[in-house]
DNA sequence: GCAAGGTC
């Protein structure tokens, strides 16, 4: 019997079907999935990993950096059942062929599934870029001999790598905490570090800035008909300045329109990226809220795989009958979608297309699931409709040499942003020619602005940018670093703790606060891949780890050698991260003298107000349980205690008093 | 307990 092993259960059945002389017959051992069918009268089984089933870890147990020697250990939890079914499996096979997806860490798990699993020393290898019936025939008739021992080598290395770098590295921040008196959690990494930085230089640019002064001049002018306020170009810095402008009051100008028509082109269909950011930006969903609602969408069949980076929709996924099935739900639509070929983006992938819906009708969606559901219906059907034109004009108001302007927006034709919601902005302005009478000249104050905060979604699109982490784990990063307490807030704040780390590290391991580490490692791999030879690749492995190896002895002589100075600068960052989050809870006095706190149910999860001298006072009062809450400025005018403001996607802030006096 | 990378 010829076994062939996939990633995921999806592609197992999908492989599964396009190999079969008539149906594949499905099977299941304790909810594990495989199938076995007959090509050309062979017998063949195709089971599935779930990613990977072999996690690295110490040969022995320690909590020493920098770590030892490191080995394959089965996975705990769900994927252990999975591991289980191919071992047996693997015992009536004769033959063996590796079809995972064809990159790195496809190529990994699969290795590790064929020695651990099969006992296997080598095996075919398929090679595929979609899952499609052509594509995967051909990858098994034109099967190599051998693994990718490039690639497997490679995502090994890779592993080992990162396992060295992030938990030496963050053994060293939390010994450091613990020498210092305090326990805490506290980790660093390839990613990590990188992200870290981002969000501390930005912390300290906006903790430094100073805002200037600076004004705007704006004219009023007059054709006898209508009016139009028209803008000086520049910002004035010297306040003195604006002298010759008010002179300009009562003059004569002339006045110029100048119109444009504007394409705007469909935006390409939807990678995991771009799908995060658009939820945050119109639905309010985090990434990793969009990526777990996706998920779910996926496994009912209505969306095509989630974790891509592709941008394409290649004509083999069938895009004219997915099409006509949303048509039926969406009739109205039918006109606009004139298009050929759909508009799709630079990005590609090389295991998945974007993500797109499948045609299949929705049954019992929840809001939020509906809501995504359709945002990404709504890009897909986008992709194949009318170009949207937009006409600019420009009113260009000339006096004293000098050129003022204002400019103006309107949508000539809708096209696809009828389908996509996307927010334009519609400024009208008159036709102006000719002269003009300056009636009046306005000048506006203004303040030069702090650089803007990270959110969430802008974060992952600056990772996404910058090549750090992957498609499937910039959102857990982010959370990671929420969970350690380095940052806060919806719109990011970094907290002395957080900064305190940074500074830290930056001092004693630059290094791995720099995404040149990444880029380090992708060259490393590439110089793997690029041998063909076994024995050289396993050479070249040796030769990358052992440097490594030395790298991070060095690093953590360092750490080891300024683990007081810096277990004291962790601490500090720490203390006042917990006294400022402290303060942050208190929402005012209670009537027996203690504080009012908001907390959390152990049991429930959910939030409430109650005393600080709980279980002495036993006084609590009931607070929403969605939406962000922050102190307001008001009081009540009930019972004085100071309000909360409620903070929601979509609604305006809503700001009550939370001992229910109804104001 | 610490990473980053797959996938349910």
């Amino acid at each position: 019997m010829q076994l062939i092993i996939s990633e995921k259960p999806k592609a197992s059945f999908r492989i599964a079907s396009a190999l079969a002389d008539t149906l594949p017959v499905k099977k299941s051992v304790s909810e594990v999935p495989y199938y076995e069918l007959k090509r050309k009268g062979k017998q063949i089984v195709v089971a599935c990993a779930v990613g990977h089933l072999f996690g690295l870890a110490e040969k022995n147990k320690t909590s020493k950096y920098p770590v030892e020697e490191l080995e394959w250990k089965p996975k705990e939890g769900f994927t252990k059942k999975y591991a289980r079914v191919i071992k047996q499996l693997a015992k009536k096979a004769d033959d063996f062929i590796i079809a995972c997806d064809y990159d790195i860490e496809g190529e990994i798990i699969g290795y590790n599934v064929l020695r651990f699993l099969c006992h296997q020393k080598d095996a075919k290898r398929m090679k595929f870029s979609t899952l499609t019936k052509p594509e995967l025939e051909r990858a098994y008739n034109k099967a190599s001999p051998s693994i990718n021992w490039g690639q497997a080598i490679a995502g090994e290395t890779r592993h080992n790598l990162d396992f060295m770098y992030g938990i030496s590295l963050s053994r060293a921040l939390i010994q450091a905490i613990k020498k210092a008196g305090a326990y805490k959690t506290l980790s660093v990494g390839r990613v990590q570090g990188p992200s870290l930085a981002i969000l501390a230089n930005k912390e300290k640019a906006i903790q430094t800035f100073k805002p200037t002064p600076y004004w705007q001049v704006f004219l009023v002018v007059d054709n006898g008909k209508t009016q139009v306020y028209v803008a000086w170009p520049k910002n004035i810095l010297k306040k003195d300045e604006l002298e010759e402008f008010k002179k300009l009051k009562g003059k004569t100008a002339e006045a110029e329109t100048i119109k444009e028509d504007l394409v705007w082109l469909p935006l390409p269909p939807f990678d995991l990226t771009t799908l995060q950011t658009e939820a945050y930006r119109a639905l309010g969903l985090t990434p990793s809220q969009t990526l777990q609602i996706a998920q779910t969408l996926y496994l009912q069949g209505l969306i095509s795989y989630p974790r891509t980076s592709s941008q394409k929709l290649p004509s083999a996924i069938g895009y004219r009958k997915i099409l006509q099935k949303l048509l039926k739900m969406f009739p109205q639509w039918a006109k606009t979608l004139t298009r050929a070929r759909p508009i799709e983006g630079k990005q590609q992938d090389p295991a998945h297309p974007s993500i797109y819906p499948t045609g299949e009708k929705p049954k019992q969606l929840n809001e939020t699931e509906k809501a995504l559901y359709e945002l990404i219906l709504r890009r897909f059907m986008a992709c194949f409709a009318e170009d949207a034109i937009v006409e600019n004009k420009r009113i260009i108001v000339k006096v004293d040499k000098k050129q003022f302007s204002s400019k103006g927006l309107r949508i000539g034709k809708k096209g696809w942003l009828d389908i996509y919601p996307t927010k334009v902005d519609e400024i009208l302005l008159p036709d102006m020619q000719g002269k003009v009478k300056i009636q009046e000249v306005k000048t506006q104050e203004k303040q030069t602005q702090p650089p803007k905060r990270y959110t969430q979604a802008s974060l992952i699109t600056e990772l996404t940018k910058r090549k750090l982490g992957t498609k499937g784990t910039r959102a857990s990063i982010i959370e990671t670093l929420y969970q350690r307490g380095y940052i806060k807030d919806k719109s990011i704040v970094v907290t002395n703790l957080g900064l305190a780390v940074e500074d830290s590290l930056a001092k004693y391991s630059p290094l791995i606060l720099d995404e040149k580490l990444t880029r380090k490692f992708e060259e490393q791999m590439e110089k793997i891949q690029q041998e063909k030879d076994k024995g050289k690749i396993l050479k070249e492995q040796k030769k990358t780890l052992g440097e490594a190896r030395k790298t991070i002895e060095k690093i953590s002589a360092q750490l080891k050698k300024n683990e007081d100075k810096i277990g004291k600068e962790l601490v500090k960052g720490l203390k006042i991260t917990r006294e400022k989050e402290r303060q942050e809870n208190i929402l005012g006095k209670c009537e027996c003298g203690g504080n009012l706190l908001i907390r959390y149910s152990k049991k429930t999860g959910k939030r409430f107000v109650a005393c600080s001298n709980y279980p002495k006072c036993t006084i609590t009062f009931p607070l929403p349980q969605k939406g962000y809450i922050k102190k307001s400025d008001k009081k009540c005018p009930k019972c004085g205690r100071r309000m909360i403001t409620i903070l929601k996607k979509g609604r305006r802030p809503w700001t009550i008093c939370f001992a229910g006096c109804g104001v």
